[in-house]
DNA sequence: AGGGTTAGCTTCAAGCTTGAACCACTGGGA
DNA sequence: TCCCAGTGGTTCAAGCTTGAAGCTAACCCT
Protein backbone atom coordinates (compact mmCIF):
# COMPACT_ATOMS: atom_id res chain seq x y z
CA UNK A 1 0.00 0.00 0.00
CA UNK A 2 1.25 3.45 -1.15
CA UNK A 3 1.74 6.08 1.97
CA UNK A 4 -1.10 6.32 3.57
CA UNK A 5 -2.56 9.75 3.38
CA UNK A 6 -3.69 10.64 6.87
CA UNK A 7 -5.68 13.01 7.90
CA UNK A 8 -5.35 16.54 9.37
CA UNK A 9 -6.03 18.23 12.50
CA UNK A 10 -9.19 19.48 11.35
CA UNK A 11 -10.23 16.34 9.74
CA UNK A 12 -9.20 14.71 13.14
CA UNK A 13 -11.49 16.69 14.80
CA UNK A 14 -14.62 16.63 12.42
CA UNK A 15 -14.46 12.79 12.21
CA UNK A 16 -13.89 12.01 15.84
CA UNK A 17 -17.05 13.90 16.62
CA UNK A 18 -18.87 12.28 14.10
CA UNK A 19 -17.73 8.98 15.05
CA UNK A 20 -19.14 10.24 18.78
CA UNK A 21 -22.39 11.13 17.25
CA UNK A 22 -22.47 8.30 15.28
CA UNK A 23 -22.13 5.91 18.56
CA UNK A 24 -24.35 8.06 20.99
CA UNK A 25 -27.29 9.51 19.42
CA UNK A 26 -28.77 6.50 18.43
CA UNK A 27 -28.67 5.37 21.82
CA UNK A 28 -30.63 8.59 22.60
CA UNK A 29 -33.10 8.20 20.42
CA UNK A 30 -33.84 4.92 21.22
CA UNK A 31 -33.49 5.59 25.00
CA UNK A 32 -36.42 8.36 24.33
CA UNK A 33 -38.49 6.06 22.65
CA UNK A 34 -38.13 3.16 24.44
CA UNK A 35 -38.69 5.03 27.58
CA UNK A 36 -42.00 6.99 26.44
CA UNK A 37 -43.49 4.42 23.54
CA UNK A 38 -41.53 1.06 24.21
CA UNK A 39 -40.57 1.42 20.46
CA UNK A 40 -36.84 1.12 19.43
CA UNK A 41 -35.66 3.69 16.63
CA UNK A 42 -36.03 1.45 14.35
CA UNK A 43 -39.17 0.22 15.15
CA UNK A 44 -40.52 3.30 15.05
CA UNK A 45 -38.96 4.49 11.26
CA UNK A 46 -40.63 1.24 10.26
CA UNK A 47 -44.09 2.31 11.84
CA UNK A 48 -43.64 6.10 10.77
CA UNK A 49 -42.58 4.85 6.74
CA UNK A 50 -46.02 2.68 6.83
CA UNK A 51 -47.94 5.67 8.17
CA UNK A 52 -46.87 7.83 5.46
CA UNK A 53 -47.57 5.50 2.43
CA UNK A 54 -50.62 5.23 0.72
CA UNK A 55 -53.61 3.34 2.57
CA UNK A 56 -50.93 2.47 4.94
CA UNK A 57 -49.52 -0.48 3.56
CA UNK A 58 -46.01 -1.34 2.34
CA UNK A 59 -44.60 -3.98 0.24
CA UNK A 60 -42.00 -6.01 2.87
CA UNK A 61 -38.94 -5.30 0.78
CA UNK A 62 -39.88 -1.80 -0.20
CA UNK A 63 -40.49 -0.84 3.93
CA UNK A 64 -36.93 -2.63 4.26
CA UNK A 65 -34.90 -0.77 1.72
CA UNK A 66 -36.54 2.59 3.76
CA UNK A 67 -35.61 1.95 6.71
CA UNK A 68 -32.26 0.72 5.61
CA UNK A 69 -32.35 -2.56 7.15
CA UNK A 70 -32.46 -6.21 6.10
CA UNK A 71 -35.31 -8.30 4.83
CA UNK A 72 -34.04 -10.94 7.83
CA UNK A 73 -34.22 -7.78 10.39
CA UNK A 74 -37.63 -6.28 9.13
CA UNK A 75 -39.19 -9.52 9.24
CA UNK A 76 -38.11 -10.22 12.98
CA UNK A 77 -39.32 -6.87 13.69
CA UNK A 78 -42.85 -7.06 11.49
CA UNK A 79 -43.44 -10.22 13.49
CA UNK A 80 -43.41 -8.50 16.90
CA UNK A 81 -45.24 -5.47 15.82
CA UNK A 82 -47.70 -7.66 14.58
CA UNK A 83 -48.14 -9.66 17.86
CA UNK A 84 -48.56 -6.24 19.38
CA UNK A 85 -51.35 -5.08 17.28
CA UNK A 86 -49.93 -2.38 15.89
CA UNK A 87 -49.32 -3.68 12.41
CA UNK A 88 -50.92 -6.95 9.94
CA UNK A 89 -49.20 -8.51 7.12
CA UNK A 90 -51.02 -9.96 4.00
CA UNK A 91 -50.56 -11.54 0.88
CA UNK A 92 -50.35 -9.18 -1.75
CA UNK A 93 -53.87 -9.73 -3.52
CA UNK A 94 -52.40 -9.26 -7.32
CA UNK A 95 -49.02 -11.28 -6.55
CA UNK A 96 -49.18 -13.86 -3.15
CA UNK A 97 -45.28 -13.73 -3.79
CA UNK A 98 -45.36 -10.24 -2.16
CA UNK A 99 -46.14 -10.08 1.38
CA UNK A 100 -47.66 -5.95 2.39
CA UNK A 101 -47.49 -4.91 5.97
CA UNK A 102 -50.47 -2.78 7.04
CA UNK A 103 -50.72 -0.56 9.51
CA UNK A 104 -53.70 -0.69 12.39
CA UNK A 105 -55.52 1.95 13.72
CA UNK A 106 -54.02 1.21 16.77
CA UNK A 107 -50.67 1.66 14.83
CA UNK A 108 -51.68 5.16 13.52
CA UNK A 109 -52.62 6.40 16.72
CA UNK A 110 -49.37 5.02 18.36
CA UNK A 111 -47.10 6.59 15.89
CA UNK A 112 -49.51 9.86 16.61
CA UNK A 113 -49.17 9.56 20.19
CA UNK A 114 -45.48 8.74 19.47
CA UNK A 115 -43.93 11.32 17.21
CA UNK A 116 -44.57 14.27 19.27
CA UNK A 117 -41.85 13.01 21.77
CA UNK A 118 -39.29 12.43 19.37
CA UNK A 119 -39.42 15.20 17.21
CA UNK A 120 -38.87 16.83 20.36
CA UNK A 121 -35.81 15.05 20.91
CA UNK A 122 -34.67 15.62 17.50
CA UNK A 123 -34.65 19.10 18.13
CA UNK A 124 -33.56 19.04 21.31
CA UNK A 125 -30.12 16.69 20.33
CA UNK A 126 -29.84 18.09 16.80
CA UNK A 127 -32.20 20.91 15.24
CA UNK A 128 -32.28 23.41 17.80
CA UNK A 129 -29.41 25.63 18.10
CA UNK A 130 -27.92 24.98 14.75
CA UNK A 131 -28.92 28.35 12.23
CA UNK A 132 -30.08 28.15 9.13
CA UNK A 133 -26.36 27.88 7.23
CA UNK A 134 -25.47 24.51 9.71
CA UNK A 135 -28.31 22.73 9.10
CA UNK A 136 -27.93 23.42 5.10
CA UNK A 137 -24.34 21.89 5.18
CA UNK A 138 -25.41 18.98 7.90
CA UNK A 139 -27.98 17.81 4.79
CA UNK A 140 -24.98 18.58 2.12
CA UNK A 141 -22.29 16.41 4.25
CA UNK A 142 -24.84 13.35 5.11
CA UNK A 143 -26.31 13.41 1.67
CA UNK A 144 -22.76 13.32 0.03
CA UNK A 145 -21.99 10.18 3.00
CA UNK A 146 -25.42 8.20 1.64
CA UNK A 147 -24.36 8.50 -1.68
CA UNK A 148 -20.09 7.82 -0.83
CA UNK A 149 -21.98 4.33 0.90
CA UNK A 150 -24.13 3.17 -1.93
CA UNK A 151 -21.49 3.96 -4.62
CA UNK A 152 -24.16 4.17 -7.74
CA UNK A 153 -25.01 7.22 -6.78
CA UNK A 154 -28.87 6.66 -6.45
CA UNK A 155 -30.44 9.83 -4.63
CA UNK A 156 -32.58 10.11 -1.52
CA UNK A 157 -35.38 11.90 -2.68
CA UNK A 158 -36.79 12.82 1.26
CA UNK A 159 -33.83 14.76 1.64
CA UNK A 160 -33.64 16.29 -1.88
CA UNK A 161 -30.32 15.27 -2.95
CA UNK B 1 -48.61 18.32 25.93
CA UNK B 2 -48.62 21.49 23.98
CA UNK B 3 -48.87 21.57 20.02
CA UNK B 4 -45.24 19.99 18.84
CA UNK B 5 -43.15 21.86 16.97
CA UNK B 6 -42.57 20.07 13.86
CA UNK B 7 -39.86 20.17 11.55
CA UNK B 8 -39.52 22.49 8.62
CA UNK B 9 -39.05 21.33 4.86
CA UNK B 10 -35.24 21.76 5.28
CA UNK B 11 -34.98 20.76 8.98
CA UNK B 12 -37.32 17.93 7.55
CA UNK B 13 -34.55 16.83 4.71
CA UNK B 14 -31.29 17.27 7.42
CA UNK B 15 -32.65 15.23 9.84
CA UNK B 16 -33.48 11.94 6.98
CA UNK B 17 -30.49 12.10 5.58
CA UNK B 18 -28.39 12.01 9.37
CA UNK B 19 -30.71 9.32 10.15
CA UNK B 20 -29.52 7.79 6.64
CA UNK B 21 -25.89 8.47 8.16
CA UNK B 22 -26.41 6.55 11.38
CA UNK B 23 -27.37 3.56 9.94
CA UNK B 24 -25.04 2.86 7.13
CA UNK B 25 -21.90 4.69 7.88
CA UNK B 26 -21.58 2.50 10.69
CA UNK B 27 -22.29 -0.99 8.75
CA UNK B 28 -20.03 0.21 5.61
CA UNK B 29 -17.05 1.14 7.98
CA UNK B 30 -17.43 -2.43 9.97
CA UNK B 31 -17.53 -4.05 6.71
CA UNK B 32 -14.09 -2.51 5.74
CA UNK B 33 -12.35 -3.31 9.13
CA UNK B 34 -14.49 -6.86 8.78
CA UNK B 35 -13.15 -7.89 5.48
CA UNK B 36 -9.31 -6.70 6.00
CA UNK B 37 -8.56 -7.00 9.54
CA UNK B 38 -11.36 -8.97 11.15
CA UNK B 39 -11.80 -6.23 13.44
CA UNK B 40 -15.32 -4.03 14.21
CA UNK B 41 -15.35 -0.49 14.32
CA UNK B 42 -15.66 -1.32 17.73
CA UNK B 43 -12.76 -3.14 18.25
CA UNK B 44 -10.67 -0.86 16.29
CA UNK B 45 -11.33 2.19 18.44
CA UNK B 46 -10.96 0.27 21.92
CA UNK B 47 -7.41 -0.75 19.97
CA UNK B 48 -6.97 2.09 18.39
CA UNK B 49 -6.90 4.18 21.92
CA UNK B 50 -5.04 2.04 23.30
CA UNK B 51 -2.16 2.96 21.13
CA UNK B 52 -2.37 5.79 22.40
CA UNK B 53 -2.06 5.76 25.87
CA UNK B 54 1.05 6.26 27.19
CA UNK B 55 2.90 2.64 28.02
CA UNK B 56 0.14 1.41 25.35
CA UNK B 57 -1.99 0.86 28.63
CA UNK B 58 -5.08 1.67 30.28
CA UNK B 59 -7.85 1.03 33.00
CA UNK B 60 -10.80 -0.82 31.98
CA UNK B 61 -13.53 1.86 32.76
CA UNK B 62 -11.23 4.39 31.20
CA UNK B 63 -11.32 2.68 27.93
CA UNK B 64 -15.10 2.00 28.24
CA UNK B 65 -15.72 5.74 28.27
CA UNK B 66 -13.42 6.65 25.65
CA UNK B 67 -15.10 4.81 23.50
CA UNK B 68 -18.55 5.33 25.00
CA UNK B 69 -19.17 1.16 25.42
CA UNK B 70 -20.60 0.19 28.61
CA UNK B 71 -18.60 -1.45 30.61
CA UNK B 72 -20.27 -4.87 30.69
CA UNK B 73 -19.68 -4.52 26.35
CA UNK B 74 -15.78 -3.73 26.93
CA UNK B 75 -15.57 -6.55 29.33
CA UNK B 76 -16.48 -8.93 26.61
CA UNK B 77 -14.46 -7.26 23.60
CA UNK B 78 -11.85 -6.95 25.60
CA UNK B 79 -12.18 -11.25 26.76
CA UNK B 80 -12.20 -11.52 22.75
CA UNK B 81 -9.09 -9.41 21.88
CA UNK B 82 -6.96 -11.28 24.71
CA UNK B 83 -7.64 -14.22 23.58
CA UNK B 84 -6.64 -13.67 20.16
CA UNK B 85 -3.26 -12.16 21.77
CA UNK B 86 -3.43 -8.56 20.49
CA UNK B 87 -3.70 -7.25 24.30
CA UNK B 88 -3.61 -8.81 27.69
CA UNK B 89 -5.35 -8.09 31.05
CA UNK B 90 -3.55 -7.40 34.40
CA UNK B 91 -4.29 -6.09 38.01
CA UNK B 92 -3.54 -2.45 38.57
CA UNK B 93 0.04 -2.81 40.63
CA UNK B 94 -1.05 0.60 42.43
CA UNK B 95 -4.59 -1.36 43.19
CA UNK B 96 -5.38 -4.50 42.73
CA UNK B 97 -9.17 -3.08 42.47
CA UNK B 98 -8.43 -1.68 38.94
CA UNK B 99 -7.64 -3.78 35.73
CA UNK B 100 -5.28 -2.79 33.04
CA UNK B 101 -5.73 -3.23 29.60
CA UNK B 102 -2.14 -3.66 27.82
CA UNK B 103 -1.53 -3.62 23.70
CA UNK B 104 0.97 -6.66 23.01
CA UNK B 105 3.38 -6.19 20.09
CA UNK B 106 0.95 -8.20 18.05
CA UNK B 107 -1.79 -5.59 18.85
CA UNK B 108 0.49 -2.91 18.12
CA UNK B 109 0.89 -4.35 14.93
CA UNK B 110 -2.53 -5.24 14.09
CA UNK B 111 -3.24 -1.22 14.85
CA UNK B 112 -0.57 -0.44 12.64
CA UNK B 113 -2.05 -2.10 9.82
CA UNK B 114 -4.92 -1.59 9.66
CA UNK B 115 -5.06 1.82 10.37
CA UNK B 116 -4.33 2.87 6.61
CA UNK B 117 -7.09 1.23 5.52
CA UNK B 118 -9.83 2.50 7.88
CA UNK B 119 -8.44 6.26 7.40
CA UNK B 120 -8.60 5.18 3.43
CA UNK B 121 -12.34 4.19 4.17
CA UNK B 122 -13.36 7.60 5.83
CA UNK B 123 -11.54 9.31 3.60
CA UNK B 124 -13.68 7.77 0.65
CA UNK B 125 -17.32 7.47 2.69
CA UNK B 126 -16.98 11.21 4.58
CA UNK B 127 -13.71 13.61 4.21
CA UNK B 128 -12.87 13.66 0.63
CA UNK B 129 -15.36 15.43 -1.49
CA UNK B 130 -16.07 18.09 1.54
CA UNK B 131 -14.40 21.61 1.40
CA UNK B 132 -12.75 22.89 4.50
CA UNK B 133 -15.64 25.05 5.32
CA UNK B 134 -18.12 21.94 5.20
CA UNK B 135 -15.44 19.50 7.56
CA UNK B 136 -15.66 22.60 9.98
CA UNK B 137 -19.30 22.68 9.67
CA UNK B 138 -19.60 19.19 10.85
CA UNK B 139 -17.03 19.39 13.33
CA UNK B 140 -19.28 21.88 14.91
CA UNK B 141 -22.62 20.15 14.47
CA UNK B 142 -21.51 17.27 15.82
CA UNK B 143 -20.10 19.05 18.95
CA UNK B 144 -23.07 20.61 19.20
CA UNK B 145 -25.16 16.91 19.43
CA UNK B 146 -22.72 15.36 21.70
CA UNK B 147 -22.80 18.34 24.02
CA UNK B 148 -26.79 17.67 24.12
CA UNK B 149 -26.56 14.37 24.62
CA UNK B 150 -24.47 14.08 27.83
CA UNK B 151 -26.98 17.21 29.17
CA UNK B 152 -23.46 18.50 31.57
CA UNK B 153 -21.22 19.85 28.53
CA UNK B 154 -18.38 17.67 29.48
CA UNK B 155 -16.40 19.18 25.99
CA UNK B 156 -15.05 16.46 23.80
CA UNK B 157 -11.12 17.76 24.03
CA UNK B 158 -10.13 15.27 21.13
CA UNK B 159 -12.32 17.04 18.67
CA UNK B 160 -11.33 20.85 20.27
CA UNK B 161 -14.95 21.50 21.44
C1' DA C 1 -48.07 -27.62 -20.07
C1' DG C 2 -43.83 -28.48 -17.42
C1' DG C 3 -39.27 -27.93 -15.52
C1' DG C 4 -35.91 -24.60 -14.10
C1' DT C 5 -34.73 -20.24 -12.37
C1' DT C 6 -35.43 -16.22 -9.77
C1' DA C 7 -37.38 -13.20 -6.20
C1' DG C 8 -39.68 -12.44 -1.75
C1' DC C 9 -39.97 -13.75 2.67
C1' DT C 10 -39.15 -16.72 6.87
C1' DT C 11 -36.50 -19.44 9.87
C1' DC C 12 -32.50 -21.04 12.27
C1' DA C 13 -28.01 -21.15 14.49
C1' DA C 14 -24.33 -18.29 15.92
C1' DG C 15 -22.67 -14.24 17.83
C1' DC C 16 -23.23 -9.76 20.16
C1' DT C 17 -25.26 -6.33 23.52
C1' DT C 18 -27.82 -5.18 27.60
C1' DG C 19 -28.96 -4.83 32.36
C1' DA C 20 -29.10 -7.10 36.52
C1' DA C 21 -26.92 -9.78 39.71
C1' DC C 22 -22.74 -10.94 41.50
C1' DC C 23 -17.85 -11.03 43.20
C1' DA C 24 -13.50 -8.77 44.73
C1' DC C 25 -11.00 -5.17 46.50
C1' DT C 26 -10.37 -0.73 48.92
C1' DG C 27 -11.07 2.89 52.13
C1' DG C 28 -13.42 4.78 56.03
C1' DG C 29 -15.47 4.69 60.49
C1' DA C 30 -16.77 2.62 64.91
C1' DT D 1 -9.24 -4.37 64.10
C1' DC D 2 -13.36 -5.31 61.96
C1' DC D 3 -17.25 -4.27 59.44
C1' DC D 4 -19.47 -1.89 55.79
C1' DA D 5 -20.37 0.87 51.99
C1' DG D 6 -18.83 1.91 47.42
C1' DT D 7 -16.41 1.09 43.13
C1' DG D 8 -14.42 -1.75 39.32
C1' DG D 9 -15.10 -5.60 36.73
C1' DT D 10 -17.30 -10.10 35.35
C1' DT D 11 -20.99 -13.16 34.38
C1' DC D 12 -25.51 -14.69 33.12
C1' DA D 13 -30.06 -14.81 30.97
C1' DA D 14 -32.79 -12.53 27.68
C1' DG D 15 -33.33 -10.30 23.47
C1' DC D 16 -31.70 -8.70 18.93
C1' DT D 17 -29.14 -8.96 14.40
C1' DT D 18 -26.83 -11.46 10.83
C1' DG D 19 -26.12 -14.53 7.09
C1' DA D 20 -27.13 -18.86 5.33
C1' DA D 21 -30.44 -22.08 4.23
C1' DG D 22 -35.08 -23.12 3.16
C1' DC D 23 -39.72 -22.47 1.31
C1' DT D 24 -43.14 -20.71 -1.87
C1' DA D 25 -44.89 -18.27 -5.75
C1' DA D 26 -44.23 -16.35 -10.18
C1' DC D 27 -41.94 -16.03 -14.50
C1' DC D 28 -39.61 -17.88 -18.58
C1' DC D 29 -38.38 -20.92 -22.07
C1' DT D 30 -39.10 -24.79 -24.77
Amino acid sequence: MAQPRWLNDDEVSAWIALSGLMFRLPAALDAQLLRDNNLTFFDYMVLSMLSMKPGRTARLSDLAAAVYGSLSRLSNVVKRLEQRGVLRREPDPENARYTQAVLTDAGWDLVVRAAPGHVEAVRHYVIDGLDSQQIDVLRQVACHVARKVEEQPPTCPEAGC
